[in-house]
DNA sequence: GTGTGACTTTTAGTCCGTG
DNA sequence: CCACGGACTAAAAGTCACA
């Protein structure tokens, strides 16, 4: 079992990453995403394969790019 | 009429864009993302809402990073 | 070689909880 | 405030015949 960081871990990573430099809670996160906040736990946690238009949503909650949530993925 | 083209418009033409630089016919490079080749074409139309694992895939094939497939979206 | 509609199976995504 | 589970509904994944 060797190969362990997926593309799901690592996204996650980023999104919880980027949500703490912001002081978001989960919970505000979500609201701020319209998204459920067990679905950002999950994310975060790397167990979703979530969809574009809500990698959008994300990217534009954290007010970043698709290219700058994607950097280092 | 101001309105911007949807994210999943903007990534089709992305992908097009990036396939046809490296002269892959949809056919071909639905081999190489081993993808079905409608699905493919689904994509580059805008039709198709896609996860993050599929998204992976098709940077893959095109040789280039996530970010770098998101540039400019 | 590509566009498109229709279709079934799988999974994304919601909503209710718990410790 | 967060991890995690169960049960559910909406939508994505994946395939096909035909234009």
């Amino acid at each position: 079992m060797v190969k362990k960081a997926d593309i799901l871990v690592r996204f996650g990573a980023r999104v919880r990453e980027l949500r703490l430099q912001q002081d978001y809670s989960q919970e505000a996160f979500a609201h701020a995403c319209e998204l459920d906040r067990t679905y950002i736990g999950g994310i975060e946690r790397g167990e979703r394969n979530l969809a574009l238009r809500n990698i959008e949503r994300i990217a534009e909650a954290l007010g970043v790019t698709l290219a700058e949530l994607m950097k280092g993925l």
